[in-house]
RNA sequence: GGUCCCGUCGUCUAGUGGCCUAGGACGUCGCCCUCUCAAGGCGGUAACGGCGGUUCGAAUCCGCUCGGGACUACCA
């Protein structure tokens, strides 16, 4: 790997569980770093002890992995925990005080309201030339003028330096703030290109500030947009279905997840969208990243989930299946493995790969009321009668067993549409599922007709 | 309230002044295929937020307006 001067960040806190807009952000980073053969660093910002946990963290290192962003692969850097720099975050904020460029202020939020008379009104600068040695301290913002921050993905954005208050970086106790420590952060870290999610836009303008008070050219920035539910609302962890991992445990195969997570705001040129990721990253450009919201459609990851499902080699279907199927009590690998092409059409998320085979395993097909009504009318009894007695001789295997059920089927005048229904259900527990001869095949004469008999009894 | 961002089919997008009676994908609807359900094939549906301007010509440029969103903590 060539590599170059560039390095990008991916910064999450472990407050939760790993988020897909914070997937997308990762991709996006990883796929800048990989084109160029940068360095992505993995930064976790764990300085908030109340709010994270380490199970979170692991959570992001795995969920990382799983969508392709391995630790051990070329260009990766970390985990770095922003809670061991602590040191650093200090002497900036030291620095800065020493320099004229932050003070000290003991106002708190009450004070600032009582004498600005306004919620909204920001802090007023009280402290500023006060010379206090304790309280929380704050950057002095620039009075007036207007800080330009060029984004590669919005363009040059202005923001009026009236508007901004002079803002806190370390606390009373002493801790550094986040808006500190993460300037701090890349800063050590040499980082070039800030890739993160446009909730940050407004932070920016402070940041750049701090980069530029501490003797250092900023980073590029790129803002790219938030993720929304479907009120075009920012995805909420407790909201909206959010978490990585819960769709990894459905069935999402990585790689649609990933090819769909990097269309949310991008798209390749010649409008092909199904993509495997070592074609996408070639091509990928932050400045072709759209700038507004994309809204998160599981229904569109699912397409994409059914194609890269079918796409995969049958033995490659076979082995994912596995963690779903090794499940079902009496699961046979051989039994499965001869149906497992039939399903490979039929199944969106893996998961749903139980409910079409597990009647091969269990002792008795899964019970569905809805099913069973549905297909039991009429001539059902004499059609199971009549199946039961031309299965019992029948040479086994599909096509004979076909042929036998549609002559079952016809001496009632039913199409094998018809017929065949009660069978399945008889075999199968459901009204729909794989083609139901092959099904046959695999279960066995005597199950097959023992299936049958007891849905005969039940009708009785 | 303040600051900032955004606005093309329901959704993700292509489009950067004429190739646009706006293209693709997902969804949706219909047809074909068919033992159910899928898959597959074919076809349909549906959008430039609005109003003014610039221009021979605007989805593309400008202004206004409306709508949506983010941030606004001694959280990250």
């Amino acid at each position: 790997m060539s590599s170059s001067s560039i390095r990008v960040r991916f910064a999450p806190s472990p407050t939760g569980m790993f988020h897909v807009g914070g997937a997308r952000s990762a991709l996006f980073n990883w796929a800048f770093a990989e084109q160029s053969g940068g360095a992505f660093v993995l930064r976790i910002e764990d300085t908030d002890a109340a709010r994270n946990r380490p199970e979170w963290t692991e959570g992001i290192i795995s969920a990382l992995a799983w969508i392709g962003i391995h630790s051990d692969a070329p260009g990766f850097e970390g985990p770095y925990f922003q809670s061991s720099y602590d040191a650093q975050h200090r002497a900036a904020a030291a620095r800065l005080q020493a320099e004229g460029r932050a003070y000290h202020c003991t106002c708190t939020r009450d004070d600032v309201k009582a004498r600005t008379g306004s919620e909204h009104m920001g802090y007023d600068g009280h402290c500023r030339d006060l010379g206090l040695t304790e309280g929380a301290v704050r950057f002095r913002t620039p009075d007036e003028g207007v800080t330009v921050v060029e984004d590669v993905v919005r363009g040059t954005v202005e923001f009026p330096n009236d508007a901004m208050e002079d803002f806190v970086i370390v606390r009373g106790d002493g801790s550094p703030l986040f808006i500190l420590a993460n300037v701090a952060d890349d800063l050590e870290m040499r980082i070039t290109h800030v890739v993160r999610a446009e909730e940050h836009l407004s932070n920016t303008p402070k940041q750049q500030l701090l980069w530029l008070a501490l003797g250092a050219q900023p980073p590029v920035w790129a803002h790219v947009p938030v993720i929304v539910n479907e009120q075009r609302k920012k995805l909420s962890k407790r909201r909206d279905k959010v978490a990585l991992e819960s769709y990894r445990d459905e069935g999402y195969l990585a790689e649609a997840m990933v090819n769909y997570l990097m269309l949310l705001g991008w798209a390749p040129a010649g409008g092909q969208e199904i993509m495997p990721w070592a074609e996408m990253v070639p091509q990928f450009r932050l400045e072709d990243v759209n700038s507004s919201p994309a809204f998160f459609d599981e229904k569109k990851l699912r397409a994409f989930n059914g194609e890269y499902i079918r796409a995969l080699p049958l033995d490659d279907f076979i082995a994912r299946c596995a963690p779903w199927v090794e499940q079902i009590p009496g699961y046979d690998p051989k039994v499965f493995a001869g149906v497992a092409e039939l399903a490979q059409t039929r199944i969106t998320v893996l998961s749903e790969i139980t409910a079409n085979v597990d009647f091969l395993f269990l002792n008795e097909p899964a019970e569905d009321e809805a099913s069973w009504t549905k297909a039991m009318k009429d001539p059902a009894a004499q059609i199971l009668a009549d199946a039961e007695q031309a299965y019992r001789d029948a040479p086994w295997e599909a096509g004979e067993l076909k042929t036998r059920l549609e002559a079952v089927g016809a001496a009632y005048g039913l199409k094998l549409g018809k017929a065949q229904a009660p069978v399945r259900v008889a075999v199968t527990g459901r009204t729909i599922g794989l083609p139901l001869f092959e099904s046959l095949e695999a279960l066995g004469r005597e199950r097959t007709l023992a299936r049958i008999a007891a849905a005969r009894a039940r009708l009785a």
